[in-house]
DNA sequence: CGTCGCGCATCGTTCAACGATCCGGCATGG
DNA sequence: CCATGCCGGATCGTTGAACGATGCGCGACG
């Protein structure tokens, strides 16, 4: 590390540094443990269904009981977990009614956010959007078909970013989660994600052309197909 | 209840009815006492910026710390708390930012809902719409400005009631709930809530028409208007 | 006057325990 | 053979107490 020649500038300078980058206290035990279990449900490690112990997840993640329930409250909350009381918790299983209700709030705010975006942050939002298409172009070279899906995910939530609401953001991120589990549910991911890789394509030029009603239009129709048959593999298989 | 000549199909009846109709097991007491809590907030007679000290609720309200940090939990969850590391629970204390991040989603969310109305329910959920309109006016007709600001609350939470997704629903109670909090930190409801009663009676009868795109655009003003007299108000009083 | 340290109050986390509830298996009776 | 009822084990909901960690206020000291 560099000697500032003068302490107080250097203390000023560190001062600034820290003022911007947000202090990192993402402690909290019970944090650590939901950020834990939504990425071994999310990965597919803990597939829908299937029955979370208290006891025998507290020992495996060496945190008490208490802790463990918290983070399993926080993500009931997330609409991940599910608690039947005096059973315990389970990976929530989507059915066609609640796929057709996120669907539903999907078509509201997708295209009203791309619709809406606000002018100002646009360089960096129409960026992010752009990204998660070459993503989803990258992945489906290398033929990873998870990650493709990660990249489809990347780009709706890009899309509800041209909005520039944190709260619309969050809430799209729990959509989105509840859209993995029912992927899970379905069959492999490639028949499923990869005929979208074209249109993010075409909506992301239309939202760099500033195109927005076209764009909007286009991602209602995108959803409104992708529902259909999301529906249909998920009422061809099993209840 | 009338008796069905044939057992068998009345069994068959009745399991379909009890399906449907799902148990009612609302006990747990940590979610009754995240309702009290959370009433006792919107109600305004716990304000922002109080600090909820653990152990005194606890012996308060008859409850574990346990149980209690619990509903805390929960309640963070739904911005009506802010927890601060080892200091405590806090009312949320909206700031200028939050009020302009609220209404952003809010721009994107009421007006699509309204314009991409679902056919099917409009019946019960347009009269919903009706029905908050005129429970203002009762209210304002007994100078009761509190109940003024509950039947918009009531409005708005119908007007997003027309896209009929439960999902949507319930990010707009939260929202809901945050602007509550905003507006115990301005002064009386009566100058803010008052001028809105003819405005929401303008977008009920062009819902209640079917002219959906002009009630659209009509909510967008609305809600614009709303939000630089919030926002006015708010930087007019202390920070 | 400003800074440093100390004690107190509170929070975060853990542990042990008790009653309540649910699930599975067994026995009894038709 | 199948249905009904009963019982034990396992798990959850809730409580109470405890220990270390952290923040805040106050006094002492330079």
């Amino acid at each position: 590390m560099t000697v500032a020649a003068d302490p107080d500038q250097a203390a000023r300078a560190a001062l600034e540094a820290l003022s911007t980058a947000r202090v990192a206290q993402t402690s909290s035990t019970a944090e650590r443990v939901a950020d834990a279990l939504r990425e071994q449900v999310v990965e597919g490690r803990l597939l829908p269904g299937v029955r979370l112990g208290e006891q025998s997840f507290c020992d495996a993640m060496r945190v008490s009981r208490n802790t463990l329930r918290e983070a399993f409250s926080q993500l009931v909350a997330e609409r991940i977990l599910v608690r039947e009381a005096h059973r315990g918790v389970f990976v929530t299983t989507p059915g066609v009614a609640d796929v057709h209700d996120v669907y539903r709030s999907r078509r509201i705010v997708e295209p009203a956010a791309v619709r809406h975006g606000e002018n100002a942050r646009d360089e960096a939002a129409v960026s992010r959007v752009r990204d998660a298409v070459e993503e989803g172009r990258a992945a489906a070279g290398r033929e990873d078909w998870a990650g493709v899906a990660d990249a489809n995910q990347h780009f709706h939530r890009a899309l509800v970013g041209l909005a520039g609401s944190t709260r619309l953001d969050q809430q799209m991120d729990l959509l989105l989660a509840e859209m993995r589990l029912t992927f899970h549910r379905m069959g492999t991911h490639r028949d499923f994600h990869e005929p979208y890789l074209e249109r993010n394509d075409a909506v992301a030029t239309l939202v760099e052309r500033g195109e927005l009603e076209e764009a909007a239009r286009e991602v209602a129709d995108y959803l409104a197909d992708a529902e259909t048959r999301i529906i249909a593999s998920l009422s061809g298989a099993r209840t």
